[in-house]
DNA sequence: TTCGATGTTCGTCGATCATCGAACGATTCA
DNA sequence: TGAATCGTTCGATGATCGACGAACATCGAA
């Protein structure tokens, strides 16, 4: 049961089916905290290229996976490119605050 | 340069020393979520023994920890006895509205 | 069709983590 | 002093995680 639209395996869960403990855990760790803090700056899309971290290109995949499957962010494919934004409106519908808060408090230093 | 006052190695660290990343790792682990929950529950302190779960002292001795080190929980002594607490006030001064909203995206379920 | 670019997936490695029982240290009580 | 209680620490075990390179799949361009 592979999705038709998108050739590669990249799912979006709906978020009433993502637990908080999740999305803690997704943010719980350096470099994707900096991904979603990046993200939020920007306030719309970003293009996988531009994210450019001291990391590999298969563990940005790999952190990029986990930020999906948590809800956070979201892929669209463009041709061959691809875009990364933030899912922060369905976000805060579920858990309302959350993402507001956490990057306020990441801003504070 | 042990704390005279309790013999146990029990440290409680200054907030302001404590990560963001490091707060929501101890809040990203369903048993101390549970045990934050609990507490946040009885405004105060509850006692050592009364945080019945299924897991051995050892294991909850450790939680307790690690939810110590990143500035969410205090431990009183009071002679053999052990109290937990919330570090709420405190840690709304370092991360505003962090605690109160994870609680309640959390009990919104 | 062939090539290059773009991301994902796979397999692996070392590190970290949750869990447990056992041993330990501190304190109270008899 | 001796025994019991309470909570921490130690050591071991299996699971999970972050990291990487290599292989793969998809798409646009030559």
């Amino acid at each position: 049961m592979v999705p038709k639209g998108t050739a590669k395996g990249r799912e979006h869960p709906a978020l009433s089916e993502v637990d908080l403990v999740t999305v803690l855990s997704a943010l719980a760790e350096p470099t994707r905290m900096r991904i979603v803090c990046m993200l939020a700056e920007f306030e719309g899309e970003r293009a996988w290229k531009d994210i450019d971290l001291p990391i590999a290109q298969s563990t940005l995949s790999h952190h990029l996976k986990i930020l999906r499957n948590a809800g956070l962010i979201q892929n669209r494919t463009e041709g061959t490119r691809c875009f990364v934004s933030l899912r922060d409106q369905e976000l805060d519908g579920r858990f309302p605050g959350l993402l507001e808060t956490v990057l306020s408090c990441r801003d504070a230093h």
